[in-house]
DNA sequence: TAAATAGTGTCTGTCAGACACTATGAC
DNA sequence: GTCATAGTGTCTGACAGACACTATTTA
């Protein structure tokens, strides 16, 4: 490394590949609902390391093309997807020395949520459904396993005081759907006038004026999404006792 | 790149340098009080890129040593501060194209609460207060006035609903002091009994029985930290009106 | 005594949680 | 009619926010 004078010559001088880095990755742990559990996207891999192994999408950076991490991010999903314009939200970096054989890797993480028919998946790709404590039955690449469970902590925690479920419902849904999502992600039992009237109070959802849906025994009142960030409602507990 | 044939084989001739990549740093927003103003921690830069101008404290991972990346963070921080810990938590990821001089970067942030006289700093190191909309009057190095904006946002953002705010606070304070401190911190004047009577039922301080402090009228009784974590206490509104 | 801050008692409006109730459609 | 689910009305306890009050020290 040679000495510079001014900037300008530091940087024509500066090689990336003069100094020892670690790898540096993204990750997203994609979530949706299929037959009243959480289930989470995952994707085969083509190539070493963890060979043939299943893992959650993503991969490194392209400097040439990427202009931003969130933008690998979502080449990322819409190649495994098809689908380019989830919920998606940065979760968080993991960085240690262990976590990839080829070295010290950093990565960082996302998490999304989709409505299962919005997503059209590759080959190699499928959905794996999680327990009540966001585990699979099977063991993933690298720490993926663990990167699904606090994705899934995060998802749970999240849904407690927001209207974050509402990215996995389908354009038109009923009120009972909804909650229905809600319980299914937070594993328990809600109240259900209560559960009304907060999601009415924090006008996120339109009634859709005499549009309703058949159910099992009578019709149901059809709502949609309002064009609208995740809002938070700070409610004291959401749990019915 | 040769093809391996097993996974072996693949390590044995993986090297990293064989790749574009971007550079993987950490930066972190040290945050104390100071009369009675925000204050970040901002260190003058030794070497290029922007040489002697100030910055975040923060660099690269030693991937030769730092075991994970948040011990990295723990060492830059002890290095500018000699103080290893704080209170400290990972705040995000920030990578783009555009954002350093030397190519694609990739910055994992973190942000921290000391209480000032815990700090003995590096001779390149100052504090320097933030306005109400977490800004500084000097524009700093990299995209750092941005980091330490989201930063303050964060912190703002935690304070309303948790305890975050003792950490800036010495071993021994009083409620009117803690209170003070959150009132810097957000902004805005608190209703002394209901902030008392919040703060007492989150069960995270002490009273000092028999220990009290002198103040310019009367004197006040003093309160220690509960080793504890974050504590949430999710009110209504902090916020007297 | 006045001034200033420490610390407490109590009222009120809001709202989550609980639960019983009515409405509607399939069978 | 029965059954199941959609959807509503209302009570209650908890508590944030407001504010007035008392307590203690200096000057």
């Amino acid at each position: 490394m040679s000495m510079a004078a001014n900037e300008k010559e530091f940087l024509k001088n500066y090689n990336i590949h003069d100094y020892d880095v670690p790898l540096t990755s993204v990750d997203i742990v994609i979530f949706t609902i299929i037959d009243d559990r959480v289930n989470v996207l995952i994707t085969q891999r083509a190539d070493f390391p963890f060979k043939g192994k299943w893992a959650t999408p993503g991969g490194f950076i392209d400097v040439k093309n990427d202009q931003t991490i969130e933008a690998t991010a979502i080449r990322k999903l819409k190649e495994k997807t098809g689908f380019d314009a989830p919920y998606l939200e940065q979760m968080g970096s993991i960085g240690n020395a262990k976590r990839d054989p080829r070295g010290w890797s950093v990565t960082v993480t996302y998490f999304a949520l989709v409505n299962e028919h919005n997503v059209t998946f590759a080959d190699d790709c499928c959905w794996c459904p999680l327990d009540e404590n966001g585990e699979t039955s099977t063991k993933l690449a690298f720490d993926h396993n663990l990167l699904i469970k606090e994705a899934f902590l995060r998802l749970q925690n999240k849904a407690q005081y927001s209207t974050i479920a509402l990215h996995v419902l389908p354009e038109k849904f009923t009120l009972s759907e909804l909650q229905q999502t809600y319980e299914i992600i937070l594993g328990g039992k809600l109240n259900k006038a209560g559960f009304r009237r907060r999601i009415l109070k924090a006008n996120v959802i339109e009634k859709l004026e005499g549009e309703s849906k058949q159910t099992a025994t009578r019709t149901a009142q059809l709502y949609r999404k309002l064009d609208q960030e995740d809002v938070h409602f700070y409610m004291r507990e959401i749990y019915a006792r």
